[in-house]
DNA sequence: CCCAATGATTGGGT
DNA sequence: ACCCAATCATTGGG
């Protein structure tokens, strides 16, 4: 800027002095004007600027540099080269994206909602509660990062429309082509994409945070609700002999309780080796739900109701064997000492009687195959064909009270 | 605060 | 891929 006026004077002066001497104090004068400059007054300048653009020799001069600055714009360009999109931006954008902070504006967040199904099941008014902190964090999030961006962006098309006014503005002093316009453009915009990306960087380790804390804490769990334990354990029991359920029965069991599947194999892999554990603790639970499932038969099937009470096998106390003496009991309970109560939900009438003294057999004999065929002398229905999961510890607490179960572990040898 | 219950994870087996 | 067993970590009641 402060040279170009400097030069146009020059020739102004110049033109009147011919020789080498006054070319030189031309010179002095120039470098006088040109420290001089800052101190003119703006109006000064501004006299002084449009001097120089009505100077006569001023169009012929300024093709010149025109010219000029082609050839080194040219090699500028030749220079620059057209950056591809920069990967870390992009893992940045897809990320924030995905976790619904980029995306759409509310609609619940189906990404962030579908990460939080992921961790702790479905749409269920029971862990909106759960997450409803964690969406407020992220919307929270989301806004501080919608604003910035906002503000960036503005601030970055002032800057834009300033420069480009200027350079408009000096378009008229000194050759400015549109491709330098456009560079210059690039160049500011290149910034300010930098600028915004450490703002989705952040906001990026803010939301792994966010997750880290509220949903990868996979340990921070919490129980399920009432009815949907009420689901599980009514499956159980009422498949005691077998409590598998299948790929299909699991998503099912997922769907009604609004967990996911993960959680119902978890649920039945905890069940399973917690009832095997101690199955004198469950022996309550197992009554009532065998109890619950064999009254739904029965009125399912519309059978001859003689309906004893559905929720409470009375004096089912875990050590008192509470035998139904009389006609058709559909659940039997077994004491505690010998351990079992398999097929609970059998019909199996009046066998039961017959069981306990048979186990109590069984238990003398120590055998502990024996436990599988007394099992399916006594299911009506044959059903555990496997006699799989319950065999093994069952024996254990009959054979030895004293001991532990599960102190007899794959000892077929016996 | 202690402790049992409980959902989730890990390691090892088939 | 599924299961079992042990274990972890949280929950919720006392």
């Amino acid at each position: 800027m402060a040279g170009h006026p400097g030069l146009p004077q020059h020739m102004q002066e110049g033109t009147g002095g011919t020789d080498g001497d006054g070319r030189k104090q031309d010179i002095g004068d120039i470098l006088q004007q040109i420290m001089t400059i800052t101190d003119q007054s703006l109006d000064e300048a501004q006299a002084r600027k449009h001097a120089l653009n009505c100077h006569r020799m001023k169009p012929a001069l300024f093709n010149v540099l025109c010219e000029i600055k082609e050839k080194t714009v040219l090699s500028i360009r030749g220079a620059q080269e057209e950056e591809p999109p920069d990967p870390q931006l992009m893992r940045l954008d897809n990320m924030l994206l995905a976790e619904g902070v980029s995306g759409p504006e509310k609609g619940g967040g189906s990404a962030a909602a579908a990460a939080a199904a992921a961790a702790s099941g479905g749409a269920g008014a029971d862990n909106s509660a759960e997450h409803s902190d964690y969406r407020a964090k992220l919307s929270q999030i989301r806004q501080i990062y919608h604003t910035e961006l906002e503000k960036y962006e503005q601030a970055c098309n002032e800057f834009t429309t300033h420069v480009m006014n200027l350079l408009r503005e000096q378009s008229r002093t000194r050759p400015i082509s549109p491709k330098e316009i456009e560079r210059m453009v690039s160049i500011i915009h290149r910034k300010f994409s930098s600028i915004q990306m450490q703002l989705k960087q952040s906001t990026c380790e803010a939301v792994m945070i966010l997750r880290s804390r509220f949903l990868d804490a996979r340990r921070k769990r919490r129980n399920f609700n009432k009815q949907a334990t009420e689901i599980l354990n009514e499956y159980f029991y009422s498949h005691l002999s077998n409590p598998y359920p299948s790929e299909e029965a699991k998503e099912e069991l997922a769907k009604k309780c609004a967990i996911t599947v993960a959680q119902v194999s978890n649920w039945f892999g905890n069940k399973r080796i917690r009832y095997k554990k101690n199955i004198g603790k469950f022996q309550e639970e197992a009554n009532m739900y065998a109890a619950r499932t064999a009254v739904n038969a029965a009125n399912a099937s519309s059978h001859g109701s003689q309906a004893n009470s559905p929720s409470t096998p009375n004096s089912a106390g875990s050590g008192g064997s509470f035998n139904m003496s009389n006609s058709g009991d559909l659940f039997m309970s077994v004491q505690s000492l010998n351990g079992d109560s398999y097929q609970g939900a059998q019909v199996g009438a009046n066998v039961q009687s017959q069981v306990d003294t048979l186990r109590h057999v069984i238990s003398q004999t120590g055998g502990y195959s024996e436990g599988l065929t007394a099992n399916q002398m006594y299911s009506p229905q044959g059903i555990n064909a496997n006699g799989g999961w319950q065999d093994a510890p069952t024996p254990s607490s009959v054979t030895s009270p004293t001991e532990g179960p599960g102190s007899v572990h794959s000892d077929t040898s016996n």
